[in-house]
DNA sequence: GAAATTAATCGTAATTTTGCGATGAATTTC
DNA sequence: GAAATTCATCGCAAAATTACGATTAATTTC
Protein backbone atom coordinates (compact mmCIF):
# COMPACT_ATOMS: atom_id res chain seq x y z
CA UNK A 1 0.00 0.00 0.00
CA UNK A 2 2.87 1.65 -0.46
CA UNK A 3 4.91 4.00 -3.61
CA UNK A 4 6.66 0.93 -4.76
CA UNK A 5 3.35 -0.93 -5.44
CA UNK A 6 1.02 2.21 -7.05
CA UNK A 7 -1.54 0.50 -9.73
CA UNK A 8 0.29 -1.38 -11.88
CA UNK A 9 2.81 0.52 -12.09
CA UNK A 10 6.77 0.23 -13.81
CA UNK A 11 8.88 2.11 -11.80
CA UNK A 12 12.06 -0.55 -13.21
CA UNK A 13 11.62 0.91 -16.35
CA UNK A 14 12.35 4.77 -15.40
CA UNK A 15 15.73 5.97 -13.83
CA UNK A 16 16.59 5.80 -10.31
CA UNK A 17 16.52 9.80 -9.71
CA UNK A 18 12.86 9.91 -11.40
CA UNK A 19 11.73 7.01 -9.38
CA UNK A 20 13.32 9.06 -6.09
CA UNK A 21 11.33 12.20 -6.93
CA UNK A 22 7.97 10.85 -7.85
CA UNK A 23 8.37 9.05 -4.52
CA UNK A 24 8.63 11.87 -2.81
CA UNK A 25 6.40 13.94 -4.72
CA UNK A 26 3.86 11.27 -4.23
CA UNK A 27 4.38 11.47 -0.52
CA UNK A 28 3.09 15.00 -0.54
CA UNK A 29 0.80 14.50 -3.13
CA UNK A 30 -2.19 14.76 -0.76
CA UNK A 31 -3.06 18.20 1.08
CA UNK A 32 -3.35 16.24 4.83
CA UNK A 33 -0.19 15.04 4.38
CA UNK A 34 1.62 18.44 3.20
CA UNK A 35 -0.42 20.04 6.28
CA UNK A 36 1.19 16.93 8.65
CA UNK A 37 4.84 18.03 7.02
CA UNK A 38 3.89 21.73 7.67
CA UNK A 39 2.94 20.95 11.31
CA UNK A 40 6.16 18.93 11.97
CA UNK A 41 8.20 21.58 9.78
CA UNK A 42 6.31 24.42 12.75
CA UNK A 43 6.48 22.45 16.04
CA UNK A 44 9.64 20.05 15.89
CA UNK A 45 8.18 17.25 16.95
CA UNK A 46 4.20 16.91 18.14
CA UNK A 47 2.63 13.31 19.21
CA UNK A 48 0.66 11.53 17.16
CA UNK A 49 -2.46 12.83 19.02
CA UNK A 50 -1.99 16.60 18.60
CA UNK A 51 -1.99 16.10 15.23
CA UNK A 52 -5.04 13.73 14.68
CA UNK A 53 -6.02 16.84 16.31
CA UNK A 54 -5.01 19.36 14.29
CA UNK A 55 -6.40 17.33 11.04
CA UNK A 56 -9.88 17.53 10.01
CA UNK A 57 -9.84 13.69 9.44
CA UNK A 58 -10.92 10.74 11.50
CA UNK A 59 -8.02 9.29 13.72
CA UNK A 60 -7.19 6.12 11.61
CA UNK A 61 -7.34 7.92 8.57
CA UNK A 62 -4.65 10.03 9.96
CA UNK A 63 -2.78 7.55 10.99
CA UNK A 64 -2.91 6.12 7.23
CA UNK A 65 -1.04 9.31 6.09
CA UNK A 66 1.52 9.10 8.90
CA UNK A 67 2.58 5.76 7.43
CA UNK A 68 2.75 7.17 3.79
CA UNK A 69 5.23 9.67 5.01
CA UNK A 70 6.80 7.22 7.03
CA UNK A 71 7.20 4.74 4.19
CA UNK A 72 8.54 7.46 1.62
CA UNK A 73 10.99 8.23 4.67
CA UNK A 74 9.68 11.81 5.42
CA UNK A 75 8.85 11.12 8.85
CA UNK A 76 9.93 9.23 11.96
CA UNK A 77 7.92 8.58 14.76
CA UNK A 78 9.04 7.32 18.07
CA UNK A 79 7.19 5.54 20.65
CA UNK A 80 7.41 7.19 24.33
CA UNK A 81 5.11 5.27 26.60
CA UNK A 82 1.85 5.05 25.26
CA UNK A 83 2.36 7.99 22.92
CA UNK A 84 4.54 8.19 19.36
CA UNK A 85 6.28 11.05 19.25
CA UNK A 86 6.68 12.02 15.36
CA UNK A 87 9.22 14.22 13.82
CA UNK A 88 10.22 15.18 10.43
CA UNK A 89 13.41 12.93 9.38
CA UNK A 90 15.29 15.78 8.45
CA UNK A 91 18.56 13.67 6.12
CA UNK A 92 15.32 12.66 4.08
CA UNK A 93 13.67 16.04 4.25
CA UNK A 94 17.04 17.85 2.71
CA UNK A 95 17.33 14.89 0.37
CA UNK A 96 14.25 15.35 -0.81
CA UNK A 97 14.29 19.13 -1.20
CA UNK A 98 17.70 18.57 -3.31
CA UNK A 99 16.37 16.35 -5.35
CA UNK A 100 13.51 18.73 -6.08
CA UNK A 101 15.67 21.80 -6.09
CA UNK A 102 18.02 20.15 -8.88
CA UNK A 103 14.77 19.15 -11.01
CA UNK A 104 13.85 22.91 -11.41
CA UNK A 105 17.27 23.43 -11.87
CA UNK A 106 18.00 21.42 -14.33
CA UNK A 107 15.89 23.91 -17.08
CA UNK A 108 18.14 24.44 -20.02
CA UNK B 1 -9.80 11.82 -13.13
CA UNK B 2 -7.49 14.35 -12.03
CA UNK B 3 -6.10 15.53 -8.47
CA UNK B 4 -9.60 17.45 -7.64
CA UNK B 5 -11.87 14.17 -7.53
CA UNK B 6 -9.10 11.91 -5.52
CA UNK B 7 -11.09 8.96 -3.26
CA UNK B 8 -13.24 10.81 -1.03
CA UNK B 9 -10.85 13.33 -0.75
CA UNK B 10 -11.78 16.43 1.67
CA UNK B 11 -9.84 18.74 0.29
CA UNK B 12 -12.48 21.69 1.30
CA UNK B 13 -10.95 20.94 4.81
CA UNK B 14 -7.27 22.26 4.35
CA UNK B 15 -5.49 25.22 2.98
CA UNK B 16 -5.75 26.58 -0.52
CA UNK B 17 -1.90 26.52 -0.29
CA UNK B 18 -1.86 22.69 1.26
CA UNK B 19 -4.07 22.19 -1.61
CA UNK B 20 -1.93 23.88 -4.15
CA UNK B 21 1.05 22.29 -3.07
CA UNK B 22 -0.56 18.79 -3.34
CA UNK B 23 -1.74 19.27 -6.63
CA UNK B 24 1.63 19.89 -7.61
CA UNK B 25 2.80 17.35 -5.97
CA UNK B 26 0.74 14.71 -7.09
CA UNK B 27 1.55 15.49 -10.63
CA UNK B 28 4.95 14.66 -10.35
CA UNK B 29 4.21 11.57 -8.07
CA UNK B 30 5.04 9.04 -10.87
CA UNK B 31 8.09 8.22 -12.46
CA UNK B 32 6.49 8.62 -15.91
CA UNK B 33 5.38 12.03 -15.47
CA UNK B 34 8.90 13.13 -13.53
CA UNK B 35 10.42 11.61 -16.96
CA UNK B 36 7.89 13.66 -18.94
CA UNK B 37 8.45 16.84 -17.46
CA UNK B 38 12.49 16.01 -17.54
CA UNK B 39 11.99 15.63 -21.31
CA UNK B 40 10.27 19.02 -21.69
CA UNK B 41 12.70 20.64 -19.13
CA UNK B 42 15.46 19.34 -21.56
CA UNK B 43 13.91 19.89 -24.92
CA UNK B 44 12.16 22.92 -24.77
CA UNK B 45 8.98 21.56 -26.44
CA UNK B 46 8.39 18.20 -27.72
CA UNK B 47 5.58 16.80 -30.16
CA UNK B 48 3.52 14.13 -28.17
CA UNK B 49 4.80 11.14 -30.50
CA UNK B 50 8.48 12.08 -29.82
CA UNK B 51 7.44 11.57 -25.52
CA UNK B 52 5.81 8.53 -26.32
CA UNK B 53 9.27 7.23 -27.98
CA UNK B 54 10.62 8.40 -25.16
CA UNK B 55 8.38 6.79 -22.41
CA UNK B 56 8.76 2.52 -22.14
CA UNK B 57 4.52 3.19 -22.04
CA UNK B 58 1.99 2.78 -24.20
CA UNK B 59 0.60 6.01 -26.61
CA UNK B 60 -2.40 5.49 -24.30
CA UNK B 61 -1.06 5.54 -21.37
CA UNK B 62 1.64 7.92 -21.92
CA UNK B 63 -1.45 10.35 -23.24
CA UNK B 64 -3.38 9.92 -19.69
CA UNK B 65 0.31 11.30 -18.20
CA UNK B 66 -0.12 14.04 -20.03
CA UNK B 67 -3.29 14.79 -19.48
CA UNK B 68 -2.30 14.74 -15.45
CA UNK B 69 0.69 17.08 -15.78
CA UNK B 70 -1.87 19.19 -18.14
CA UNK B 71 -5.11 19.14 -15.92
CA UNK B 72 -2.23 20.07 -12.85
CA UNK B 73 -1.09 23.27 -15.24
CA UNK B 74 2.28 22.32 -15.52
CA UNK B 75 2.13 21.78 -19.30
CA UNK B 76 0.68 23.29 -22.03
CA UNK B 77 0.24 21.38 -25.26
CA UNK B 78 -0.55 23.13 -29.09
CA UNK B 79 -1.96 21.50 -32.18
CA UNK B 80 0.20 22.09 -34.78
CA UNK B 81 -1.65 19.78 -38.27
CA UNK B 82 -2.05 16.26 -36.95
CA UNK B 83 0.94 16.89 -34.08
CA UNK B 84 1.02 18.19 -30.93
CA UNK B 85 3.40 20.04 -29.53
CA UNK B 86 3.87 20.02 -25.77
CA UNK B 87 6.35 22.34 -23.49
CA UNK B 88 5.93 23.41 -19.83
CA UNK B 89 3.62 25.91 -19.19
CA UNK B 90 6.58 28.15 -17.35
CA UNK B 91 4.82 30.26 -15.44
CA UNK B 92 3.28 27.53 -13.72
CA UNK B 93 6.07 25.66 -12.81
CA UNK B 94 7.72 28.63 -11.76
CA UNK B 95 4.71 28.89 -9.51
CA UNK B 96 5.14 25.19 -8.06
CA UNK B 97 9.07 25.24 -7.43
CA UNK B 98 8.19 28.51 -5.81
CA UNK B 99 5.27 27.16 -3.15
CA UNK B 100 7.59 23.80 -3.15
CA UNK B 101 10.44 25.60 -1.96
CA UNK B 102 8.58 28.06 0.36
CA UNK B 103 7.54 24.90 2.07
CA UNK B 104 10.95 23.84 2.72
CA UNK B 105 11.80 27.27 3.78
CA UNK B 106 8.92 27.20 6.89
CA UNK B 107 11.29 24.66 8.65
CA UNK B 108 11.73 26.75 11.93
C1' DG C 1 -11.86 11.56 -51.74
C1' DA C 2 -9.16 7.42 -50.01
C1' DA C 3 -5.33 6.18 -47.19
C1' DA C 4 -2.20 7.25 -43.72
C1' DT C 5 -0.73 9.56 -39.60
C1' DT C 6 -1.28 11.35 -35.04
C1' DA C 7 -3.08 11.68 -30.60
C1' DA C 8 -7.20 11.69 -27.60
C1' DT C 9 -10.67 8.94 -25.74
C1' DC C 10 -13.26 4.63 -24.68
C1' DG C 11 -13.68 0.29 -22.43
C1' DT C 12 -11.83 -2.81 -19.34
C1' DA C 13 -9.05 -5.02 -15.66
C1' DA C 14 -6.21 -5.00 -11.67
C1' DT C 15 -4.74 -2.45 -7.93
C1' DT C 16 -4.33 1.51 -4.90
C1' DT C 17 -6.14 5.32 -2.42
C1' DT C 18 -9.05 7.56 0.69
C1' DG C 19 -12.10 7.40 4.28
C1' DC C 20 -14.48 5.57 8.37
C1' DG C 21 -15.72 2.76 12.46
C1' DA C 22 -14.35 -1.14 15.06
C1' DT C 23 -10.94 -3.82 17.02
C1' DG C 24 -6.41 -4.87 18.97
C1' DA C 25 -1.99 -4.22 21.34
C1' DA C 26 0.76 -1.76 24.41
C1' DT C 27 1.38 0.99 28.23
C1' DT C 28 -0.25 3.72 32.21
C1' DT C 29 -2.92 4.72 36.00
C1' DC C 30 -5.83 3.71 39.63
C1' DG D 1 -4.89 -6.58 37.85
C1' DA D 2 -8.82 -3.75 36.02
C1' DA D 3 -9.70 0.42 33.60
C1' DA D 4 -8.23 3.95 30.71
C1' DT D 5 -5.42 5.90 27.15
C1' DT D 6 -3.15 5.92 22.78
C1' DC D 7 -2.40 4.62 18.27
C1' DA D 8 -1.87 0.94 14.67
C1' DT D 9 -4.34 -2.18 12.07
C1' DC D 10 -8.43 -4.63 10.18
C1' DG D 11 -12.44 -4.70 7.37
C1' DC D 12 -15.15 -2.43 4.40
C1' DA D 13 -16.99 0.80 0.68
C1' DA D 14 -16.46 4.13 -2.89
C1' DA D 15 -13.62 5.99 -6.06
C1' DA D 16 -9.19 6.93 -8.41
C1' DT D 17 -5.00 5.28 -10.64
C1' DT D 18 -2.40 2.77 -13.81
C1' DA D 19 -2.10 0.17 -17.76
C1' DC D 20 -3.38 -1.64 -22.29
C1' DG D 21 -5.61 -2.36 -26.86
C1' DA D 22 -9.20 -0.66 -29.74
C1' DT D 23 -11.57 3.02 -31.52
C1' DT D 24 -12.41 7.71 -32.92
C1' DA D 25 -11.49 12.37 -34.66
C1' DA D 26 -8.70 15.42 -37.09
C1' DT D 27 -5.55 16.35 -40.22
C1' DT D 28 -2.27 15.38 -44.24
C1' DT D 29 -0.81 13.17 -48.16
C1' DC D 30 -1.37 10.65 -52.21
Amino acid sequence: MNFYSMGQSKKEDFTVRENHIARYANALGHPARVAIIRLLLKKKSCICGAIVDEIPLSQSTVSQHLKVLKDAGLIKGEIEGVRVCYCLNEEEWEKAGKYLQELWKEKS
